[in-house]
DNA sequence: CCGATACGCATTTTT
DNA sequence: TGCGTATCGG
């Protein structure tokens, strides 16, 4: 077996593929070809000489590594089964699964996920007796979950000046004290939360030289994939990995980072050759997914940011169709337009509508775009929305596996203590936490040793946790015997909770219990799946490891239909669409208004429009709204202002009838708003009612009749609507009504009483 | 312990 | 506006 990589890479891929002396950075443009060079710089690798086990390539997604190591195995076969691919998380915990013992935490350690560590924190301010109208949870979460991602540990938390400053402004001065007692609740339940897993592993090597020097020996050579998405910490454990072999080669792209509000650090990629002197940059410019004018009119877009890594990005393929840009006067219109884009696609150019994607800032905007495609009777798919592990019923069976393999969990124990109901209620459990607060031990224990702790309780509340509590420890007791599917069956039984769930036949309770099944099989699937690869026990310990670390994304959902796909940017890097809309392009929806304030915030933003256009193939469909319906009232908003970001020799300039005249109203209607920036709440003076019956004041018949004379054969602008010929008017006063044919809604009819428009012609 | 009702909040979310 | 949660009363 060897590689043609003269055949099957560029100049620039090759030698970014072949180059393995030293540390390298790989600037991948959108479409490049980035995992190709990825898997083939890891099958060179192996045939230069490394053994598999010495290479570890680090990724953000479970799927990322999942595809990665199939593209591999294609390459090389048997051995890419024993290559170190992963996320950042699960490969770091995998490590502390083994070492974490000289960090004081058990091997089976909990990891928490974020509504664990947001109920630990509101249990914690709920004690420190703060105000939660102040400190909100998700708040607090995310000012801890920043300071770990910069390794600022508790201890140093108070010390740090522009922390303190901000907590201040922000009349949180509180926070150091929740964050250490957050720590030391973490640590006392044996639990890390997803922050947690990459600060103690920087912990570990960072203090424990001998580890580190361990791990330095095992990755001989270090890959990171979307570099460019590395928070600082992150940043750090790589560099104490490399520290003696200096192997290592990032790869990304700085035009995509778009999760900085996750801790996401730019500077990481920016400034990659600060930190290794000699490192090599490998730029691939070439993009093989888009035509050329979707390339052009992306490049023009990103040259409006100030901060970034230049480059050349180019497509060799056909010049294609020019981007088309829509204004709809409403919300409710633009899903329309976009509904009859599809719909033209599908029919007249036999497109599949499994090839279209819309793609939009925001969850909330989906639905109108449902509405407008269930009307059509178009098939489409939304991504996104609850995650199959963060549901009630997943949770609540799961605890059971966590407080069994980790007594001390404290999140598991409170879930589960009254589920199903065994009349433990409010009152028993507050005296159980506060009898365990006093002693210093977890919840567990103070219910296996009531009298010990001194837990005053009624003989009946006695029974009943010790009946709990035996049922648990028969569960523990069976944790090394029985595999984790026959367990989880019997956790499921003796639990109660099949008999819970069965009680009822309502459509909820039905799911819920479609979703447990879905997890039984799961389980099911993965003691196969490791008995098969020769495990010989496959116990819950090691399901809860696994899953632990999934998410929604590594759910399959069956693509046998051809449908839209309908998902938020963010959810739609590394994709790609023939055919990509991309809808809401508004000042304040997209950018966001809360970025427009902020220099870096607004460049995120930008790049978040340009990997929302670099995901087109074929084609590339932008729109806007003028009005859209949020929060229960009509907002008005101007075009984003990134539309003109882009060089106009890509857009197509000629817009249907109607749509010339959208812009220049919007344009003068915009001048104005943005001289009086209060104008924009009320409804603009062209959108009065024509026919005027007001509650308080009705006009006389004369008045109204000549202020609704609209006849047969007008072209009326209607608010939410747009343009529309009048085909017919009918009724007297009141029940006068209009039949209007809209150009891009509809043939409608309205009542001229309530009907918002003016009459253009 | 559940249901009704009120209240507040409302980007993006790889783990 | 519309949902998810918090709280109170039966």
């Amino acid at each position: 077996m060897s590689i043609n990589y003269i055949d099957e890479l560029n100049d620039s891929q090759r030698a970014a593929v072949l180059y393995d002396n030293g540390p390298s950075l790989v600037i991948a443009g959108a479409g490049s070809g980035k995992t190709r060079v990825l898997t083939y710089k890891i099958a060179h690798l192996l045939e230069v000489g490394y053994e598999p086990w010495s290479i570890l390539s680090l990724t953000f997604t479970n799927k990322a590594a999942r595809e990665m190591r199939k593209r591999i195995e294609k390459q090389v076969g048997e051995r890419a089964r024993y290559l170190w691919m992963g996320t950042f998380h699960s490969i770091f915990s995998r490590i502390l699964r083994t070492e974490c013992e000289a960090l004081g935490f058990p091997s089976s350690f909990t990891i928490y996920d974020t509504a664990d560590s947001k109920s630990l924190l509101k249990s914690i301010i709920g004690e420190m007796q703060l105000d939660d109208k102040k400190y909100k949870v998700g708040a607090v979460q995310s000012r801890i979950s920043n300071a770990k991602n910069h390794l600022i540990l508790p201890a140093d938390y108070g010390r740090d000046a522009e922390t303190k400053q901000v907590d201040a402004a922000n009349q949180m001065s509180a926070i150091g004290e929740i964050y250490s007692r957050y720590w030391q609740r973490c640590r006392q339940a044996g639990a890390m939360d997803f922050d947690d897993l990459l600060v103690y592993t920087y912990k570990l090597l960072f203090e424990h030289p001998a580890i580190c020097k361990k791990y330095n020996e095992r990755f001989r050579y270090i890959l990171v994939d979307e570099y460019q998405d590395t928070n600082f910490v992150q940043h750090q454990i790589v560099q104490l990995l490399t520290k003696e072999n200096n192997n290592i080669c990032v790869v990304g792209d700085d035009a995509q980072s778009i999760y900085s509000f996750r801790g996401a650090n730019i500077d990481n990629i920016l400034k990659f050759k600060a930190i290794y002197k000699e490192a090599r940059m490998f730029k691939l410019e070439q993009n093989y997914r888009s035509s050329q004018n979707i390339v052009g009119a992306a490049n023009s877009l990103i040259l409006k940011n100030r901060e970034q890594i230049r480059k050349d990005v180019f497509s060799e393929k056909e010049e294609g169709e020019l981007i088309s840009l829509d204004a709809a006067y409403s919300d409710v219109e633009e899903g329309e337009i976009v509904a009859n884009h599809i719909h033209r696609l599908h029919t007249r150019e036999q497109e599949s509508y499994a090839d279209c994607a819309i793609l939009y800032r925001t969850n909330a905007q989906s639905r109108i775009f449902e509405e407008a495609f269930r009307k059509r009777s178009i098939p489409y798919q939304i991504y996104g929305g609850l995650s199959f592990y963060s549901r009630k019923e997943i949770k609540d069976v799961i605890a059971y596996f966590r407080l069994a393999v980790n007594s001390a969990d404290e999140e598991a124990f409170k879930r589960i203590i009254n589920y199903p109901t065994r009349g433990i209620g409010k009152t028993t459990v507050d005296k159980i936490t506060s009898a365990a607060r006093t002693s210093q031990v977890s919840l567990w224990d103070t219910i296996t040793n009531p009298q010990q702790y001194h837990l005053e309780l009624g003989n009946a509340a006695l029974k009943k946790l010790a009946a709990f509590q035996e049922m648990i420890m028969r569960f523990m007791a069976d944790l090394e015997k029985e595999d984790a599917y026959t367990l989880a069956i019997r956790v499921l039984k003796e639990s109660g909770i099949i008999k819970d769930m069965g009680k009822s036949d309502l459509p909820e309770n039905l799911s819920k219990r479609e979703n447990v099944e879905e997890l039984v099989s799961a389980i099911h699937d993965f003691v196969e799946t490791r008995q098969e690869e020769g495990d010989p026990h496959v116990g819950l310990v090691d399901f809860l490891s696994d899953v632990s670390l999934l998410t929604d994304q590594d759910t399959k959902v069956d693509d046998d239909v051809e449908r839209i796909t309908m998902m938020t940017i963010h959810a739609a890097k590394g994709l790609e669409f023939k055919n990509v809309f991309v809808v809401g392009l508004e000042q304040n929806l997209f950018p966001s208004q809360r970025c427009l304030d902020s220099f870096k915030a607004l460049e995120e933003e930008r790049r978040l429009f340009y990997v929302a256009i670099t995901r087109a193939e074929q084609r590339c469909f932008l729109s806007y709204a003028k009005c859209r319906f949020k929060y229960g009232k009509t907002e008005f908003s101007n075009p984003s202002c990134f539309i003109a970001d882009i060089d106009s020799r890509y857009i197509q300039p000629s817009a249907p009838a109607g749509f010339k005249r959208a812009e220049t109203a919007s344009r003068s209607f915009g001048s104005k708003k943005s001289a009086t920036p209060l104008f924009e709440k009320s409804l603009p003076p062209r959108f009065k009612k024509v026919a005027t019956t007001s509650r308080t004041t009705a006009l006389p018949k004369g008045d109204v009749e000549q202020q609704s004379g609209i006849v047969v054969g007008q072209v009326i602008e209607h608010e939410r609507f747009g343009l529309g010929d009048v085909l017919k008017v009918e009724g007297t006063d009141e029940n006068r009504k209009a039949t209007i044919a809209f150009r891009n809604v509809g043939t409608k009819q309205l009542l001229l009483k309530f009907a918002r428009f003016k009459i253009i012609g």
